[in-house]
RNA sequence: GGAGGGGUAGCGAAGAGGCUAAACGCGGCUGACUGUAAAUCAGCUCCUUCGGGUUCGGCGGUUCGAAUCUGCCCCCCUCCA
């Protein structure tokens, strides 16, 4: 079995431009292909997950990738999928996004076989109208309207400058293969148009043909995007989302998407996960904990996965003795009401979510339900805090 | 540039001088039931020293009293140019 068959036994492709020459191309390890990242946070999420397993999957099968970073783009801001105008990001902010990217992806990468590449480099010193007589012609405003990454834009308003955004990513795969031989883009479901629009440039203005394929959305069951959290994105740097935090969500997934996402995001075997899907319905917690092991070590490494599983498992079987539990020092502490202590710890954001939280018995400390706002909280060594059914947090003095 | 419509809590959406900290839905949180799932049921969902305080795009005005009336400004949508 080819990587190519592997990929769609998986679920993960969505839409390709030529089947067969993809598949040729890409089972004997001769594709060189772009993804495209644009920095637009300091660090990347869930989203760009899938995209970076693409590209070691495919890295070891052979192929070489060319990461992308989006530091001219980025002062551009895809609209595909928004229903509202980006903010536009200054310069410093957007190049310190693309040094944490950097780092976050060589987990994923092995950089000495592949290329890492800035369209700021390229894109960032164009000539407008040089740019313009040079790529202007090859394309259709008409069609550029009815592509459906425009479509939710068109109700609301779509500026003339994320109208160009389109014309840039083009612009980028039209310049690698130019310089780098780049035949292939890869990129999520939503980039689809941006991607094509690339495809038929290159076709127009050299006569070749590059190749465009696009991974499934990880959508859940209800057909909403995956790896967000009512507090935001589900992030890959530690210190914005802890590896604790990470493992819980995946623990967490509803049982109807764990299969899926094991599928989609996993290095499990084809041949594993077949039997996997076999278990009968009473090992469903069993699948979940590798998913949520599994994706852990790939994003932290496998002490932190370790970690993560040793400490959910001791809090959810009621044993609390764990050195890996999430914990937080307070220094200079003295005894608090436990309303304080619940800001202070940022488990509750004012004092009246703490007193309602109380109120409704949701909290409790070393195991004893508080009902009492106004109790002073003594801490010798340390206390254990926990706030509904699945939230604690060990504070220390 | 002209005409019309609009901006209300995380989102959608009522309200059109006091009864409105603002209906309802979604989302979120807590509790019950469970399997750290889903579904279901109940409660909660601006802040507070629990006296009150600050909110309905922004800044002024009228009024005993303004999300509601008014002047200017900003932003969005539709049609015309």
């Amino acid at each position: 079995m080819g990587i190519y068959e592997e990929l769609q036994a998986r679920g993960l492709v969505a839409q390709v431009t030529d089947e067969k020459e993809i598949k040729e191309l890409v089972n004997a390890g001769k594709a060189k292909f772009y993804i495209g990242f644009d920095p637009t946070a300091d660090s990347l999420h869930v989203g760009h997950f899938m995209a970076l397993c693409l590209m070691k999957r495919l890295q070891d099968a052979g192929n070489t990738p060319v990461v992308l970073i989006g530091g001219g783009t980025g002062h551009v801001g895809d609209p595909s999928g928004r229903s509202d105008l980006r903010q536009m990001m200054s310069k410093e902010v957007i190049d310190h996004n693309v040094d944490c990217f950097k780092k976050q992806m060589s987990r994923f990468i092995d950089f000495d076989r592949a290329l890492v590449v800035n369209n700021a480099d390229w894109l960032l010193n164009l000539n407008y109208i040089e740019f313009l007589r040079d790529v202007g012609p090859h394309f259709s405003v008409n069609n550029m309207l009815r592509a459906e990454c425009y479509k939710q834009r068109m109700e609301k308003g779509l500026s003339f400058l994320e109208f160009n955004y389109m014309i840039m990513q083009a612009y980028d795969f039209y310049y690698l293969n130019q310089k780098y031989g780049c035949n292939m883009q890869f990129g999520g479901d939503d980039q689809w148009s941006n991607m094509l629009a690339g495809t038929e440039l290159i076709r127009k203005k050299t006569g070749k043909d590059a190749y465009a394929m696009t991974i499934t959305l990880l959508l859940n069951s209800e057909g909403k995007k995956m790896g967000k959290t009512a507090s935001g994105a589900v992030w890959l740097d530690a210190n914005k989302t802890t590896p604790y935090e990470f493992f819980q969500y995946w623990r967490n997934v509803d049982d109807a998407d764990v299969m899926k996402c094991i599928k989609l995001l996993t290095f499990i075997s084809l041949d594993k996960i077949k039997e996997m899907e076999s278990w009968p319905d009473n090992r469903i917690n069993e699948k979940k904990e590798i998913l949520a092991y599994e994706l852990t070590k790939l994003v932290h490494g496998e002490e932190e996965a370790k970690k993560s599983l040793e400490a959910a498992k001791s809090l959810f079987s009621g044993n609390a003795n764990n050195e890996n539990i999430p914990s937080v020092k307070l220094n200079n502490y003295t005894p608090a009401t436990i309303v304080d202590l619940l800001v202070a710890t940022n488990l509750c954001s004012s004092k009246s979510e703490a007193r309602r939280l109380i109120e409704q018995g949701g909290v409790s400390v070393d195991n004893n339900k508080i009902t009492d706002p106004n109790q002073l909280i003594e801490i010798e060594e340390s206390v254990m805090i926990k706030k509904g059914k699945k939230t604690f947090l060990r504070v220390t003095r």
